[in-house]
DNA sequence: GCGCATGATTTGAA
DNA sequence: TTCAAATCATGCGC
């Protein structure tokens, strides 16, 4: 402590290096020597040191003494510009410091989610972007979606809700700070600059909670993504209804169950699938038929006689076996009726021992022939000697050699192509 | 829980 | 790109 004077006059931080403090002398003590002066400082400086020893009592009538003391407000400023000096030059480099990586990812991330950034839109660009990463977007997506939106607009909710919690919290603990600071700022040396950078010390604390916070946003967002996706994944049996129309087109296009892109696009739109739905379901079907065909033996009957129930009612209407319930295929579905009836006439005979469906539907099947025949002949698209020659074959002809597999496997029930109607979008031949 | 049905995915060929 | 074939994974009835 007896060092003190002489520490002051070893840095240089005299009368010549703080005109403050020369002139707060030169002003208050006039007449008086430089010893004196030392003294004065002496004392003030050994009062401050041993402050923290006294009882609170004594210190505080001690801190009054000083803060009435005549040397005070020049020491003050001299510690002040010390201190300031001293900080700024440890400091100075830690300010200019690059903006982190890691919170950059973070923020694009988020941005690019929908999480952070404007509301409009946001989350439904990323669910579409989901969506488009695992394929088509069908109708029964459209709940997924929202249900994805709806998470993605809770944690942008919460996200944002904690964001201005953190914010609040900072500027009230700033404020305070700042507060204790400028108070104490009577009492101790504390310059402005040194308040700056207590306030930057505090946001950077707050922007480290900050990034702790939208890094679990992240993580929310990750899992929810992935649980989207997951979901999308899932399989889910389509309805009655789609699996009647995918099999009654399937059954009535079974010489040649191959779909083309406009009829799997029509199919899927009555199905309320996707396209690609819909070719998966025809693959899975044409390879599940081709191994067990026994066993889709009953189906195929099932679905060739409602077809060819439906097809003949229209016949009787005076139609040209254009029927509207038959998916994609105008024209086809009579022809198919007809080229099946002969197992099917059997078929349903013999399963159901229903001779008076059977025999009504045989009847009406025949009636069809004949039509058939004629529409067949007046398409030209089938020779008549295929058409009848081949009509009631149980082996039928192959019309797709380049997927000759599917003929070549043995398909009871299949006998003939379809007869491609005008206006047809399936594409028996074309396969 | 088990077995079957079935939608989805993967792989390889054409 | 489309398809067959194999396989996976889930739904569903028992």
């Amino acid at each position: 402590m007896d060092e003190q004077p002489r520490l002051m006059h070893s840095h240089g931080v005299g009368m010549a290096g703080h005109p403050g403090l020369a002139q707060h002398m030169q002003d208050g003590t006039a007449g008086t020597d430089g010893e004196g002066r030392k003294q004065d400082i002496g004392d003030i400086l050994q009062q401050i040191m041993t402050i923290t020893d006294q009882s609170l009592d004594e210190a505080q009538a001690r801190k009054h003494a000083l803060n009435c003391h005549r040397m005070k407000p020049a020491l003050f400023n001299v510690l002040c510009e010390i201190k300031e000096k001293t900080v700024l030059s440890i400091r100075g480099a830690q300010e200019e410091e690059p903006p982190d990586p890691q919170l950059m990812r973070l923020d694009n991330m988020l941005l690019a989610e929908g999480v952070a950034g404007p509301e409009k839109g946001g989350g439904s660009a990323a669910a579409a972007a989901a969506a488009a990463a695992t394929g088509g977007i069908g109708a029964d997506n459209s709940a997924e979606h929202s249900d994805y939106r709806a998470k993605l607009s809770q944690i942008r909710q919460i996200y944002h809700t904690e964001l201005e919690k953190y914010e609040q919290a900072c500027n009230e603990f700033t404020t305070h700070v700042m507060n204790l600071l400028r108070e104490q700022s009577r009492t101790r040396p504390i310059s402005p600059k040194e308040i700056e950078r207590m306030v930057g010390i505090i946001h950077r604390k707050f922007s480290s909670i900050q990034m702790q916070l939208k890094q679990s946003t992240c993580e929310a967002v990750m899992i929810l993504r992935s649980r989207f996706l997951d979901a999308r994944r899932k399989r889910r049996n389509f309805n009655k209804q789609a699996t009647e129309i995918l099999n009654e087109y399937f059954y009535s296009h079974l010489s040649n169950p191959y779909p083309s892109e406009e009829a799997k696009e029509e199919l899927a739109k009555k199905c309320a699938i996707t396209v690609s739905q819909v070719s998966n379901w025809f693959g899975n079907k044409r390879i599940r038929y081709k191994k067990n065909i026994g066993k889709f033996q009953e189906e195929a009957n099932m679905y060739a006689a409602r077809t060819a129930v439906n097809a003949t009612s229209v016949s009787a209407h005076g139609s040209q076996a254009n029927s509207p319930s038959t998916p994609n295929s105008a024209g086809s579905a009579g022809s198919f009726n007809m080229s099946n009836s002969g197992d099917l006439f059997m078929s349903v005979q013999s399963l159901n021992g229903d001779s008076y469906q059977g025999g009504q539907v045989g009847a009406n099947i025949q009636s069809q022939v004949d039509t058939l025949r004629h529409v067949i002949s007046q398409t030209g698209g089938y020779s008549d000697s295929l058409a009848a020659s081949q009509m009631y074959s149980p082996q039928g002809i192959n019309v797709r050699p380049t997927n000759g597999g599917w003929q070549d496997a043995p398909t009871p029930s299949s006998v003939t192509s379809p007869t491609e109607g005008p206006g047809s979008v399936h594409s028996d031949t074309s396969n």
